[in-house]
DNA sequence: TTAATTTTGTTGCTATACTAATAATTAATA
DNA sequence: TATTAATTATTAGTATAGCAACAAAATTAA
């Protein structure tokens, strides 16, 4: 293989096990006959984890920019999961907090999320996992 | 760090990161004034290497579904970089092949690609590239 | 050879992702 | 204070990504 190609190579594994790790997750929450998808959950699951946040911050802590939050908390907003609550101290922004349903949806949903995360990592050590957050941290930051 | 979570936070890392290399070359695309995005070079890519190929082929390669080929291939014929040529021996297929300036921007663009690609692995050893390449591939392998 | 099945590609629908432009509000500064 | 700048969120437009349903053609089976 050609030296210069290798890396191209190495981007589109990335890429392609990444979308499959999404896919298998959005395949698994289908046939729970779940109606959230999984960025979806990932919001749910960071307001079940930290409180209130508004969406600035949501989509500062899962890496999505503001009108992708804004949608996916609209969705999520419709099925009742979560709800917008003014801001105390600041008129142009919102709390999003989890309603008493989405609160249960997250208790119900984790331990399967977890099942489905965990069988990315079948057959995979420990050793692996740390090389494996090392490097992706590293690729993370050099385009950063 | 809860043992059950950390398959989580990998999983969310993993997509991170491949969102944001795909992001960083979508930029760097979008500085060097080119009309392609990421997806429509790869399939570029492909039939500069391997010569015609049919859609089915091209999605296979890529790991992508049948209908985001065709909408690929639509707008790359459109910017008249690919053409659709009949397939002798079966009327349902094309041979999808590069066009002269197809041909032409894949040799222009491609030094800047492979700089674009190496970016994200500054710092990182060969060893660092072969365990990732056999963790992402075993991550892949556990889900298929 | 007819009928059933599979393959190849398309269209429609929903959801993320990113950019640009905008509105409303807040913060900074002259 | 008045103006300017920055922040928070939304809307619009384009491009993947995936699923389902479909049409046309090719292959297989009866």
């Amino acid at each position: 293989m050609q030296e210069a190609e290798k890396y191209s190579r190495y981007s589109f594994l990335l890429d392609k096990t990444a979308r499959r790790v999404k896919q298998y997750a959005k395949q698994r929450f289908r046939e729970l006959g779940w109606t959230i998808t999984i960025d979806q959950w990932a919001v749910l699951k960071q307001l079940y984890d930290k409180g209130e946040l508004n969406q600035r911050e949501l989509a500062s802590n899962t890496f999505k920019d503001h009108p992708t939050m804004t949608r996916i908390i609209d969705l999520l907003k419709t099925k009742e999961l979560i709800e917008r609550k003014p801001h105390p101290g600041d008129r142009r922004s919102f709390m999003i907090a989890l309603t008493t349903g989405g609160k249960t949806m997250v208790e119900e949903c984790l331990p399967e999320v977890q099942k489905i995360r965990m069988k990315a990592w079948d057959n995979l050590s420990e050793k692996d996992f740390q090389e494996f957050k090392r490097i992706l941290e590293s690729i993370h930051q050099n385009l950063s």
